[in-house]
DNA sequence: ATGGTCGAACCTCGA
């Protein structure tokens, strides 16, 4: 089984890119965050045609989730545990193909002295409770998307420069530590050690073509899977061509014979 | 150089 996590910074920008990356790579599930559509005006029929269902959580310009599979999706669940009427649609979760696949866009903080970096590390710890009260580290999951933080120096252009700023500051480093603590292995880092293979790039300031990224988008799996794992990629191609998202597709493969 | 570039919807915000 092949599982996608895309940022697509806008479904409808995007979705000729979407198409062109699933006839391509063919996946089984893809997770997307930040479709920024409401739901009635996601683009189900392109992703149809390819074969795709869809289960979404969309609002009106910013922020959004969906989950696309070729299989049947069940069990679908939108929000955080604890979330509210309006809270911003950030997380669904399905199961598909015998897999719970959790999709999250987290808050991405703005900056660390502001009340938004407060409300990010917040939203990790709730979306360890939400594990917690919603599923089992013994069952097969995977928890991907775009999670705003860069784990280690390696997954940082420049660490000296980032260190005790948004996206690799101690305290995003803690919170989704435990989220990881709930019985979860970075897929991408259980097959490869190497620094500079980043999810992310700004688009201002030719940073893609000179490499200045982080790696933030995460496909988590439970150990069951990790020992499944077979692949871990993440595609640069199509952040290469116009009008890109400004993230690359992660994508890992399951042998689940 | 405190810059720069996107998407969505609106004349600005969030990233």
């Amino acid at each position: 089984m092949k599982i996608v996590s895309w940022n697509v910074n806008g479904i409808r920008a995007r979705i000729d890119a979407v198409a062109a990356f699933l006839e391509r790579n063919e996946p089984d599930v893809l997770g997307i965050q930040e479709t920024k559509v409401v739901d009635d005006d996601f683009p189900f029929e392109e992703l149809g045609r390819l074969g795709y269902q869809v289960s979404l959580a969309g609002q009106p310009a910013y922020n959004g989730v969906a989950i696309a599979s070729r299989m049947p999706l069940t069990d679908v669940k939108v929000g955080l545990f604890d979330d509210g009427p309006d809270a911003e649609k950030r997380l669904i979760a399905v199961t598909t193909g015998g897999v719970r696949v959790v999709c999250t866009y987290v808050p991405n903080g703005k900056s660390v002295e502001l009340p938004s970096f407060q409300e990010k590390l917040r939203f990790l710890e709730r979306l360890r409770t939400t594990l917690d009260v919603t599923a089992s580290p013994d069952a097969p999951l995977v928890l991907l998307g775009d999670f705003n933080v860069a784990r280690e120096a390696r997954d940082v252009y420049d660490p000296q420069a980032f260190a005790g700023r948004l996206h690799f500051h101690p305290d995003e480093h803690r919170a989704l530590d435990r989220v990881l603590a709930f019985g979860l292995f970075d897929a991408y880092r259980a097959l490869h050690e190497d620094a500079g293979r980043y999810s992310w790039w700004d688009y201002r300031s030719g940073d893609f073509r000179n490499n200045r990224g982080l790696r933030i988008d995460y496909l988590f799996v439970t150990q069951g899977l990790r020992d499944r794992l077979r692949s871990a990629v993440i595609d640069v191609e199509p952040r290469r061509e116009p009008k890109p998202s400004d993230h690359a597709p992660v994508m890992i493969e399951l042998d689940l014979g």
